[in-house]
DNA sequence: AGTCCCCCCATTTTT
DNA sequence: TGGGGGGACT
């Protein structure tokens, strides 16, 4: 068979780790080495050559966005659709496997999933059962303490509270908080992992089917696994020796969320027969930021090692602008960008990263003030927002009328006259009675005591909804939605919102309807097109768990010319020709938060590490003496990780034109010297004064402010005679 | 029930 | 500086 296009791209490296023998191994592959290339290739290799039947591998990522690729990449090496294999997120895969053993999970047929959201509100009702002060015991602190210990691996009654007050009382929450849960028939997303690794510690049968099934086990970004994540891929691995892992150490910047950086140093140990093959040959940037990146990583302790080169040639050297504040430093790469687009480039293949999004505001000012076409990375997604939330709300109680979770998002919206009075009381016999929110209602209202007014509103409420039930019967999807959203008073309400905000719920309302309309189970995992169906999961359920588990884009028309502004955080895996990291400031980047533990400090310089590393060609690192930052002034040292990079790698761009510092640094060039605020003359422009300079030699260029406007220009083409 | 105001807080984000 | 949440007031 003839498998030369899969192998004939690859490195040494690549090669080697796409065609190792059956057994464990770690693909150490640093930054644009090739990663992804190698996993699919690795893939389609044992399909073509071993003998391996896709139903018999398994592929586990973070996002669903790197399964979709996934997929679409093994298909085009493989030139057919990849049918029975099992590519997934470990919340997609624990899910199916919930779904098709759930009276092994001891879950009901139809349990739901609870995103974040559904997770606090639900954490403060438990809170607010238990007596608790919501001042004193915030409920988004439950719900962290909640999840880490989840992400541990760990039950209420794995949990020692040391006789102390803070354990105690979130472990009461935990308990609480994991009953209901359990009354409910909802899964939260922690809980989703959990449970599958019980599964299968608890149903060795099931374990041994999976076991005998799945020839390979590949992981990807297995640096940002978690405890569970991790202890859920050693049980099905068991002794079988046949878990390939592809991460980057250096690259861990999820510690915080759980993530254990820990797991990826000690596969070795957990794997004696694994191999480590390290994937260094970078395909990206240019020697000058590998170098950088590598010095800078390098004061990192405990890492696996690793060296980044290119046969590619050094390229530029880095580019160090320090501005007067903040305002300056977003106007300066404004400008930047905007030479480079003036200079025929693309928008998008420039972004700008940062620590926190707090910093964006004034990068986006700047971005107006030019007119540059700009997006935001982050925010809320799709099924994420109020409207759509609420509308699924509706969906789900018409579905499963014992969703309490969605009875209480959507039981007075659009407002129909139901105080928190009322609803206390409904709570109130909800928790006297252990029934359902929805069951608590129908017998308020059985209940002659209640007054005619709270009657009528709670059952105006339950007959809405049985209406729409009957509206909907033997409907498809895309018809129910439409018609629960209808009857649902939504768009009246949102209507009368002022502003475009309301015109977008509307909009998004529509989207739904069609999201619903073109949604095709067989892309999605939980079902199988090799007949592997969940039994009687109906397609509205499965919409349903769709709409949790993938929270969709944050913004559509993603797909036009913008300048991409983001975290450093959400630009891992990404890649643009003109990079800047702005903010390079010790308290900001490494942010203040993280400089008491080393730890916490070390993940820091890893964050900085992907930064740099998403370069490919032009990178500018920037910062800025004085930072208005939440209402005051800061005035912070440049970045400790701009000084961990060789001195010889940067060249800084010196100039200063916003006033307060006093600056004269020359500009040499052939016919004389310029320095800022010198007034120069041009033959087409006229009298100006120079503002700015960067670069040197034939590349240096100078802002000089005309009479019509500032202008960036070429020294040695622009023949400006110094005047006064 | 809805609006307004005040107070508090402030890193990073996926499922 | 600004957004979100909670409480108070209408």
């Amino acid at each position: 068979m003839d498998v030369s296009h899969i192998l004939d791209p690859l490195n040494d490296a690549q090669r080697e780790a796409v065609t190792l023998p059956k057994q464990s191994a770690l693909i150490l592959a640093g930054a644009g080495s090739g990663k992804t290339r190698v996993l699919t290739h690795r893939i389609a290799w044992l399909i073509k050559t071993q003998g391996i039947s896709p139903f018999g591998l398994l592929a586990v990522t973070f996002t669903n966005k790197a399964a979709a690729e996934m997929r679409v990449r093994i298909e085009s090496l493989l030139e057919t659709p990849l049918t029975g294999m099992w590519v997934g997120t470990f919340h997609g895969i624990s899910h199916r496997l919930l779904r098709m053993h759930y009276e092994k999970a001891k879950l009901p047929k139809n349990f739901q999933i609870m995103d974040a959201d559904d997770q606090l509100r639900l954490v403060k009702r438990v809170s607010a059962g238990l007596g608790l002060d919501e001042k004193q015991w915030p409920a988004r602190q439950a719900v962290w303490f909640i999840n880490s210990q989840k992400d541990e691996g760990l039950r209420p009654k794995n949990i020692e509270d040391y006789d102390d007050l803070y354990l105690k009382t979130h472990l009461a929450i935990y308990g609480a908080y994991q009953e209901a849960c359990e009354r409910g028939g909802m899964v939260d997303f922690a809980e989703l992992l959990l449970r599958a690794h019980e599964l299968w510690l608890n149903n060795p049968e099931i374990l041994n089917h999976y076991q005998d099934r799945f020839s390979a086990l590949l992981v990807d970004e297995f640096q940002d696994t978690n405890t569970v994540q991790y202890a859920w891929l050693r049980v099905l691995a068991g002794d079988r020796d046949n878990l390939i892992v592809v991460g980057d150490d250096d690259q861990s910047i999820y510690g915080w969320r759980g993530a254990r950086i820990e797991n990826i140093q000690r596969f070795s140990e957990d794997f004696k027969n694994s191999q480590i093959i390290r994937l260094e040959q970078n395909y990206r940037s240019t020697g000058s930021i590998l170098k950088a990146a590598n010095h800078l990583i390098g004061n990192n302790a405990g890492r696996l090692g690793k060296e980044l080169w290119t046969d590619e040639g050094d390229g530029d050297l880095i580019n160090l602008y320090s501005s007067y504040n903040e305002i300056d430093e977003a106007r300066y790469i404004a400008e930047r960008i905007a030479r480079w687009v003036a200079d025929g480039n693309r928008h998008d293949e420039s972004a700008i990263l940062y620590r926190s999004n707090a910093q964006s505001r004034v990068l986006e000012e700047a971005m107006l003030r030019l007119q540059l076409p700009y997006r935001i990375y982050g925010g809320q997604r799709f099924f994420e927002r109020a409207e759509i939330r609420n509308a699924l709300g509706y969906i789900r109680l018409v579905s499963q009328r014992d969703a309490d979770a969605a009875f209480e998002r959507v039981v007075n919206v659009p407002p129909r006259g139901m105080g928190n009075r009322t609803l206390e009381e409904i709570r109130e016999v909800a928790r006297l009675e252990q029934v359902s929110l929805w069951i608590a209602a129908e017998r308020l209202v059985a209940d002659s005591s209640l007054t005619a007014r709270k009657k009528n509103s709670i059952s105006g409420f339950l007959s809405l909804v049985e209406d729409m039930d009957e509206a909907t019967r033997g409907v498809d999807l895309e018809t129910l939605v439409e018609r629960v959203i209808e009857k649902s008073g939504l768009v009246p309400y949102y209507e009368k919102e002022r502003g475009e905000r309301g015109q977008a719920r509307l909009e998004n309302l529509g989207e739904l309807v069609s999201a619903a309309g073109s949604f095709d189970p067989k892309q999605n995992l939980t079902f199988d097109p090799l007949g592997e169906n969940i039994e009687d999961v109906s397609l509205l359920d499965e919409f349903l768990s769709h709409a949790s588990l993938e929270a969709g884009d944050a913004q559509g028309g993603s797909n036009e010319d913008c300048v991409q502004l983001m975290t450093m955080h959400s630009a891992k895996g990404l890649e643009f020709p003109l990079v800047f990291l702005a903010g390079m400031e010790e308290g900001l980047f490494p942010h203040r938060m993280s400089l008491e533990e080393p730890g916490r400090l070390e993940e820091e310089r890893r964050l900085c590490y992907v930064g740099l590393t998403r370069a490919m060609r032009y990178l500018y690192l920037t910062h800025a003496e004085s930072r208005r930052l939440n209402g005051s002034d800061n005035y912070n040292r440049l970045s400790r990780f701009v000084t961990e990079i060789p001195e010889e790698l940067i060249q800084e761009v010196r100039l200063q034109n916003t006033g307060a510092r006093s600056s004269n640094f020359d500009i040499n060039q052939t016919d004389g010297e310029f320095s800022l605020g010198q007034r120069v003359l041009h033959a087409k422009f006229g009298e100006g004064v120079v503002l700015n300079y960067e670069g040197q030699g034939n590349q240096a260029r100078v802002q000089v402010n005309f009479s019509e406007g500032s202008k960036w220009l070429m020294v040695s083409f622009a023949n400006l005679e110094t005047i006064g």
